[in-house]
DNA sequence: TGCCGATATTGACGAAGATCAATTAAAGTA
DNA sequence: TACTTTAATTGATCTTCGTCAATATCGGCA
């Protein structure tokens, strides 16, 4: 699934920023595309009452902050370390109006976020909270670090909390139960091992790109 | 906010379908394009257990399953009787790689898109049922037919309750609470009466478009 | 290595909403 | 109009998850 738009965007230069920076801000002009190259962004919003939601999660070859709204919805900040490079908008425009009656353009990667947003509307449409958290972890285990059955989970459980709508408690609890389970092992050294990925699935009842 | 998309393909013709029915399904490959011309639709997706969500709901003049993916991701069912054109998916590709530098074409339409799957994220994340419901009601007041204070709302409240993961009767609670509060009026003949509009969007504390 | 702040974990309790069941109201049909 | 079917409403009960509080663990940094 990966698309390499580096091809789109031959002179672009590579940026780099520290985890918790802020890549850009919710209700800025929508000016720049970013393209991760390497880490892990989230996306934050925060309601009038102060309440935050992490809106999705980006992975290395994701598009971050697509023009097809004139401002961001959303707060990008880095989760570790990150790389990535930053193109304007209009270019953007001009590739899709270039590229967009082919596959694995532009239009491809809407279609990417639109999943990722779409797939999370579902996830909170699912009752259950550990039904919830499986769900999240299939749909985004491919998507992961991986050697052999490990994952590298880069993901603190505060914002798998505040991406599910549940208290970082409950997500504590629903770990635990999948451990009980024995569908997920004991995490050693943040390296968190999934021990039977069709039970995870059924779990989850849902699988969807995130 | 209404686009009118009639011109960019000038000679579709005008289709009709009954409450009930169902305009395209699921999983089917996304080879056209609907463009809701009267009525209302309501997208909807069924769980492998079962579980029904309907994760939007459609109004005149939106589009309906934009060829960002190659499937559909849901069923569009007729809530009402319902008047409608369709094109082409390759012929909504070609418009779009026309107008897609301009404001208000096609791009335009996947940002709407976008819009109303971000924001049902958005509301299902805030917790309390009643605001949900709030909030779900400011979102889609501008887009009902109005007469004065009275809005005829269409949406069954089982479908409410599905697009909001509540139970029907934890909906119809909501709704009586903001009777009592008098931020909504007793429904006479189906038509729903807003008295206080701030209040409701204070009740809301998020107000998006759905 | 040892310290410190942030993150994760666990328990006890309460509140919100799901479920079950029954009734009422509304809409469609003969 | 009467009848049927569907949707909405209300009450009682139970489950789940949020909240509060305390402890444990991890990671960075000196």
């Amino acid at each position: 699934m990966y698309i390499n738009h580096k091809d789109d965007f031959p002179l672009e230069v590579v940026h780099n920023a520290a985890a918790r920076q802020t890549l850009f801000w919710e209700g800025q002009d929508s000016d720049n595309v970013y393209q991760l190259l390497e880490g892990f962004i989230r996306a934050v919003t925060i309601s009038a009452d102060g309440e935050r939601q992490v809106t999705s999660f980006f992975f290395a070859g994701d598009q971050i902050g697509l023009p097809t709204v004139p401002t961001y919805r959303f707060s990008a900040e880095a989760i570790t370390n990150v790389a990535f490079i930053r193109h304007s908008s209009a270019s953007w425009r001009a590739a899709l109006a270039q590229n967009c009656q082919s596959d694995g353009g532009m239009l491809q990667s809407i279609g990417l976020e639109q999943e990722s947003v779409y797939c999370r509307g579902i996830l909170l449409g699912r009752q259950g909270a550990t039904s919830r958290v499986a769900a999240f972890l299939c749909s985004i285990l491919d998507r992961l670090p991986r050697q052999g059955d490990c994952f590298t989970l880069p993901i603190p459980q505060l914002d798998i909390a505040d991406y599910l709508a549940l208290s970082p408690e409950t997500v504590c609890r629903s770990f635990k139960q999948l451990r009980q389970l024995n569908i997920v092992g004991t995490p050693v050294h943040g390296q968190f091992v999934v021990r039977d990925r069709s039970a995870l699935e059924r779990a989850a009842d849902y699988v969807g790109r995130c």
